[in-house]
DNA sequence: GTGGTTGTGTGACATTGGTCACATTGTCAA
DNA sequence: TTGACAATGTGACCAATGTCACACAACCAC
């Protein structure tokens, strides 16, 4: 039974990545849908009915606090999954973060009920739900690291940087007042924050859209 | 084959914790370490050798910033494993975050090499393995909210109560040092913060002991 | 164009938290 | 008892961040 392929060895920096071929049956059998930019296909509070998968596009993770403060957590890539909605739908929980599409991105959604069948068929996809989740505690981890003994500037700087990677240019489409929301605090202290690393030559700023040099 | 059971409902307030039956049959196949308090049982950049679970007493796990700057993630109850040293073990990396026994406390090690055949014979391992994830996840979800949004006295207050619950005593013995190291802050900030706590009446402070009213 | 809306710049100020320098107090062992 | 040491208290001060008020500039719809 193919559980041995569980703990198969890794390489350390693979990326939490569902396997192509696996993907494309995916595709072939279930719903795919195209969002826009902007749209929350995940809510705080809400129990979860389809786990969604990334074709392509992004996704940002937020969470909240208990009196609905929000603060960025991570993205999802494609091929990645949100391990909060494969856990929430498994388990019958709610939703405790929100997802929201940073482009028009492309996703297949997976019934809850069809996810055993899935890893009978394919052990991979124990594979895929492990290191999807060691990807994420780690990035968690350093979510908290860094929040707590990084200065503001830094963490506009590193979140810059990170969402330049992640959508392919360096020009990030972003208002002051998005970066605040993201890092939880003042649009003021971003914009203070951001004329200094200007003036470092770190990053360009534009009306709406930051250059990362 | 048992995979059946890794979706089954649950409950959502269960606690992630390995059925007693299960652990009884660990403890009589695995070797059984009793570890005194404050010894660091998985360290940073280590690769995991064993996979502890814990029988009774408790631990704290914490995580490290690029400068070594250390912080309080979550800690692990009887009955619980550190999620971090079975990725860690299963997928030979090393290990993020450090282990620290929080009083006398008993462990069984598994070897990696026997993960597979455990969740072989026992699907329950599963579920074990998954809702530890989620547990984890949220508390840690938690974690960064409260870094993020709570003044230090909040966070001091917070810490304080947690660690009675844990240790099952209104009474706990702590420096004003320690505190402030679990939280990632100084000593005195600490101390000032729980001063105010002490006037409010929802602290009594004792020479290296804090009793939580 | 014009007017409304959105995004940004900026100075003044309050607050929180971190740092430093010491004083004080409890504990323990010689 | 008396050092020595660990834990705590405290005031002064600074730096980082949050808050407020408002000016100004860019963009869009008409």
């Amino acid at each position: 039974m193919g559980l041995a392929l569980f703990g198969r060895n890794r390489k350390r920096d693979i990326c939490s990545v569902l396997p192509k071929g696996l993907l494309q049956q995916l595709q072939q059998e279930n719903e795919v849908l195209l969002i826009p930019a902007g749209q929350v296909i995940l809510d705080f509070h809400k129990y979860i009915r389809s786990i969604p998968i990334i074709i392509s596009g992004s996704v940002k993770v937020q969470g909240e606090d208990d009196e609905g403060n929000e603060i960025m957590l991570y993205h999802i890539r494609p091929g990645e999954s949100c391990i909060m909605s494969i856990l929430g739908a498994l388990n019958n929980s709610e939703s405790k973060v929100k997802a929201i599409t940073l482009e028009p991105t492309k996703i297949v959604t997976i019934k809850p009920e069809k996810v055993h069948s899935l890893i009978n068929a394919n052990p991979e996809w124990f594979d895929f739900i492990m290191s999807l989740y060691q990807t994420r505690f780690e990035e968690l981890l350093q979510t908290v690291t860094r929040i707590s003994f990084k200065s503001i500037e830094q963490r506009v700087m590193d979140m810059l940087q990170k969402r330049a990677l992640l959508m392919h240019t360096k020009v990030v489409e972003i208002t002051h007042q998005q970066i605040a929301n993201e890092l939880g605090t003042a649009r003021e202290v971003v914009s203070r924050s951001m004329k200094v690393l200007a003036e470092k030559k770190q990053i360009k700023i534009f009306r709406g859209k930051v250059q990362v040099m």
